[in-house]
DNA sequence: GACCAGTATGTAATCGAATACAGAAGCTTC
DNA sequence: GAAGCTTCTGTATTCGATTACATACTGGTC
């Protein structure tokens, strides 16, 4: 295979960046003085700043953050890894981290793992390798080899989307399960009895787990319970929604409720009963969490929890920076969410 | 301020990671060897490589990443600046992409500019000083420095969401103008004859401004035009779309097509109807572009334009790597897009 | 048997900054 | 005016790999 000379970040006609040695040469002072210049100003007489600052522009110098990282053990980046994109919730958690990030000198470096927690360590891995300095993670369901890495190469992390109970790690979050215990009470308190549950799989993902919870802790307190033919586990996404539901459409004695542990589930659930001809809310009631745009546009309106979405990447954010600049910080933080209803949430019909 | 010992990336506690000198010691070989076992094992003998990997797995070697990059000069990371990431679109390019570079063996690093091409420029240098070896862009419209710098930096790069017509950046999209055109001739031939638009301001924005410019040009071939009192221009966001709508349903002779230049936009325009108790379609019929979740759920269905999201976002992904190993690639792609017709869309109301 | 080509490996320089250490200069203080 | 402190700057090492170059060995050829 015939390759070109080089196309690659070191071309042939590129104008050679200008190194500290360059601006020392031309400030007529060591490599050492302006490097104090950029890091420890003030360790610099004033005359001297200014001479080499004068030089650093002139030469347009950017300092090769690659040198700097290999020395100081400092790359300024941060990783997110999170589940995936496609669902918005994490871009806008994202987001949120990024701003944050950007202000404060970082970059963000960015993966996914699409629900794997073995892609989730070695994905982690990979970036530890290209010396990521700390990492926000989505969740508390991790593999453990993941905790271990994170200890044996000293990076500091924050898990984000719940808040750990056994406080080991350093979480910010909100508390999945009460999100929908609040949300199936309001539901009981319609005068539901007859339940359905949609839901992303829970090996692994906590917030699943903890939200469908929810819900079966708090149909038990009423003395009620939700049989497995009523609990439909599925990917994330409008399809596959919209399948489960029609599975709940068809059950003999079909629910008068369904709680969706998220809004692309709710919303899927209400395609499916568009086009089974199921009327919501007359026929049937249905919630989601996460208040998006997604849910809060349909007709009628989805109840949901509006969840501490950019709150979570803001906060998770600074941890991170404070842990790594060696400040001490607040580990365990619940935010607080907020059922929202709307129209897709009524009584029961008559039976 | 007293600062722990050491929070950072490399504390007290953590056993040191092990080093090519490690494993070389440990293999009887120089680090030399161990280097091309890695990068080049078909240079080494088979029971040399056979043992300086087994040295690799005892120690649990992984290569500095930051080391390799300095003498290398790459650092296997491309960045993606891109304008956000609350639009879920970018989110779902960036994920292609994401899953590309991952599968080649690249980190995504990732920066959003907030449709401020100074941002993106800054943005952009900061990301060249961390070492990232290409990039992607979204759109046309770009700070002429920007082009300058990379050229500088010797940093491959291609825009996304849009074809360079004068093919002097390499480019892969499609076409935003032929998107709009399509969709005003559709409501055209439905017998629309008064049209407004909705759109994100067009200052450093291509794909706003095409799509825009697509519609007026579809019109002007009817003989039609758009008055500027039609023109409604506004951040993306639910609420900047629906009062934008809701200026245009204030105008004494409202239009009875409104051309959206992306979902976000035409749901909020939606929005704005449902409160105003305009019935769409019988009212008002409208139209976005991106053919997402949030408009194909709408009731009725949003009539919109199916782009290549993931598509773009892998090639994307494809092509800076071809280019980053020096293969040649193609350089201006457009692809396909396709009109979705849903229930937005129908015949005006008599007269 | 001398020469050459090819293969496998080691030695040492290098990437570009940060930083430990040393040293110079200026200022106090007794 | 000697000792001691500060303040400022330079010298030289270091981070951990990649890689140009040198070297040793093997086998084939005339």
């Amino acid at each position: 295979m015939q390759r070109r000379r080089s196309a690659g970040p070191d071309p042939n006609g590129a104008p050679a960046r200008s190194s500290a040695k360059d601006v020392a040469r031309l400030a007529g002072v060591s490599t050492a003085t302006v490097s104090r210049v950029i890091n420890l100003p003030e360790q610099v007489d004033s005359e001297t700043r200014r001479i080499v600052r004068e030089a650093v522009a002139k030469l347009r110098y950017m300092p090769h953050g690659v040198a700097r990282a290999l020395r100081s053990h400092r790359s300024q980046m941060v990783g997110a890894v999170v589940p995936s994109f496609d669902y918005a919730l994490y871009a806008r958690t994202t987001s949120a981290m990024q701003q944050v990030l950007d202000a404060k000198g970082y970059s963000l470096v960015l993966a996914e793992h699409h629900y794997d927690l073995k892609a989730e360590l070695r994905t982690t891995e990979q970036l530890i390798r290209r010396g990521v300095d700390a990492f926000v993670f989505v969740g508390l369901d991790h593999d453990p080899g993941l905790f271990t890495l994170l200890e044996a190469y000293g990076r500091p992390y924050v898990l984000t989307w719940g808040v750990d109970p056994h406080q080991r790690h350093p979480s910010i979050g909100f508390d999945n399960r009460a999100a929908t215990v609040e949300l199936t009470q309001h539901l009981i308190a319609l005068g539901h009895r007859r339940f359905g549950l949609l839901s992303a799989p829970t090996e692994g993902n906590d917030r699943a787990f903890e939200r469908g919870a929810g819900v079966v802790a708090a149909l038990a307190q009423a003395g009620l319970a939700l049989p497995d033919a009523y609990r439909r586990y599925g990917a994330i996404s409008l399809a596959s929604a919209s399948n489960m539901m029609h599975g709940l459409l068809a059950l003999p004695q079909r629910p008068t409720a369904v709680v969706a542990t998220n809004d692309v589930f709710a919303v899927g659930g209400m395609l499916a009963c568009r086009e089974a001809g199921v009327r919501i809310p007359d026929d049937l009631s249905i919630t989601g969490v996460d208040n998006t745009d997604l849910g809060a546009t349909q007709t009628p309106g989805l109840t949901s929890v509006r969840t501490p979405i950019t709150e979570i990447g803001r906060e998770a954010a600074e941890q991170v920076i404070a842990r790594l600049e060696g400040r001490e910080v607040i580990a365990f933080r619940a935010l607080p969410f907020e059922i929202v209803r709307r129209g897709s949430t009524a009584a029961p019909p008559m039976a």
